[in-house]
Formats: C-alpha cells, sequence, structure tokens
DNA sequence: TTAAGTGCAAAATCTTTGCAAATGT
DNA sequence: ACATTTGCAAAGATTTTGCACTTAA
C-alpha cells in the first residue's frame, strides 16, 4: 500500500503538479494509490466505467505520465500498466529504478520497491540513464493456490 | 552480428522448428539475423514493404515468437521489437537473459549479450523465471555525433 | 497430395484528434 | 472570467479473423 492515499493527499499531489483537481484525475489516482501493482488501462477503463470516458483516461494518464505522478511499466503482452511514481519523480527525470515482477498467472505487475539492484557495466559508448528490470513468474498469492 | 546468417542456416533453423521454408520467413529471418538491434513490426513492414503482407508479417512473428526463434522486446514507447533468440530458447522456454539497451536518440533497442547479469533476491513467495533488463540511453553510435 | 502458409478484404480494437460544453481556480 | 479539462463523435492506426488461393514437403 502507498502511503499516499488520502483524498486530501493526492488533491495536493495534482496541485503540486499545476494540475486542476477534478473527479476523474481523483479516481484515477485513488485507484492506483491503493495498489502496490501497476494497472492496465484497460483495466482503469472497466473499473472507472462508465463514470470516466475512454478518451479522458487516454490523456489523464498521459498527463500523470509527462508530470511525473505515474510511471509506465509493460507486461509480458505488451500492454502498458501504470502506478504511481516515489516522490523523486520529476517532469524532467524518472527514478523507477526497482524491480518490477509481472505473475505470468494472474499478470499482475508488482513494484517491488525494496529490492537492491545492481550496477551493470555497459559497453564502450553506452550511457545509461536508467535501467528497467521486470522479472517474469510466479507471485506470491498464486503461488499458493 | 549474429552468427547465423547464410541463407541456408535459416533455412535449417525453419526446419529445425518444423517450420515450411518460404519467401516471407526467409527474408524476416535474414532481416532479423543481419541486425545486433531488435527490429520493429513497423519497420519490418517498411522494409519488407510490398513483397510481405503486413497480415503474414504479424502472422509470422507470432509463430517465431511462439516456437521460440525470436524474441520480443519492448521499447520506451511500448512498442515491440523483435530479435533472434540466442540457441537456448525452445518453444517452451526463453532463455533471453541478457542486458536490453533502448537509446533514446536514435530509439534502437540493443541486445547486449556479454553483459554479466546479476542474480536478485526476489520476496518470499515470488519465484521468477526471468528477467528482463532494459537500459535506456545514448548507444555508441548516437554518442558520437 | 495435402497440410501449412499466404494475401486480400473486412471486422474488430485500440488510440488520437477536433471541438463544444462544463468546470476548477 | 478564463484557461483547463471533459465527453462525445469521428478519424486514424493497429491488430485480428475469414476464406480462397498458393506452395513446400
Amino acid at each position: 500500500m502507498n502511503d499516499i492515499n488520502s483524498n486530501k493527499d493526492l488533491s495536493q499531489l495534482l496541485q503540486q503538479h499545476h494540475l486542476k483537481v477534478t473527479g476523474p484525475r481523483l479516481s484515477i489516482l485513488t485507484i492506483l494509490a491503493s495498489r502496490d501493482i501497476g494497472t492496465s488501462q484497460p483495466d482503469l477503463e472497466d473499473i472507472l466505467k462508465p463514470e470516466v470516458d475512454r478518451v479522458t483516461l487516454y490523456r489523464t494518464l498521459k498527463t500523470f505520465s509527462d508530470k511525473g505522478i505515474i510511471h509506465k511499466v509493460f507486461d509480458a503482452n505488451g500492454t502498458a500498466t501504470y502506478a504511481l511514481c516515489s516522490g523523486s519523480c520529476t517532469e524532467h527525470q524518472h527514478h523507477d529504478e526497482h524491480l518490477h515482477f509481472n505473475c505470468t498467472v494472474c499478470n499482475q505487475v508488482y513494484c517491488l520497491r525494496d529490492i537492491l539492484l545492481p550496477q551493470m557495466q555497459l559497453p564502450p559508448g553506452f550511457k545509461s540513464d536508467s535501467i528497467i528490470h521486470t522479472a517474469a513468474g510466479i507471485c506470491n498469492r498464486c503461488n499458493k493456490e
């Protein structure tokens, strides 16, 4: 569970990024904030239907990504999933260097923020801003069943 | 450059996977084999147009993925790119645990097979089959210019 | 010969764009 | 009041499906 979850905090989050506080935006943020896992555009669409228009969802996710409020992770099928950024992301740079885990059973994307990520040596001439690590396998919930 | 590149080798590759050797398939494999970088579906489409139908391309890429001949990597925009698998991939399991590098300038996806990948400790209950590492940054070619 | 593969057309999806109406500041 | 944001409609792009024709084995 993310620590940003009261409605008030979410409003502040929007204001910090110079975005107006609107119903659709709060709904979307509330869903994302309540999950430690990435949520796909289609899933969000289902949950928010029919209160929020599909187009608004597209635009809002774009806006949030651009502003550094959420980040995008692709699951194994190439479907984008979205999750709240940690505090240090900005419009100019994302810092989402945590491990993502995509369960092959339930297909959910987990953000495992506590895993230590190793440094990697790149070949000469390559300069990396960020490395995304996405593991595929079975998550703790599906593992039990 | 991949070491599989003669037309004969590519035919064998198809036969090994019980696939018929056809023009479109060889064309697609030839392109992928000649590059150390992932190639996107749209790029392939452009290169192969109008000899190979768009639908054939979709179906062929799907077949090759399923058979373990190529693997799919998503670039930062979520566009799928395709690259030849290393020898050890099968229909049942892919072993593509190399580092992918997506250049933010030219957008190309490099498969950096020689980078040593570290092991990571997952939380209890999580079991991982594979981890994909995708770095974003500037590649050696764009770095020079 | 015949199962697999291809190409075309058309359907189904997914994503973006334009614009008028609504809304937050 | 006014720039932003939304919702609808429609356009555009992407991906899949059906089916008859072709081709490799």
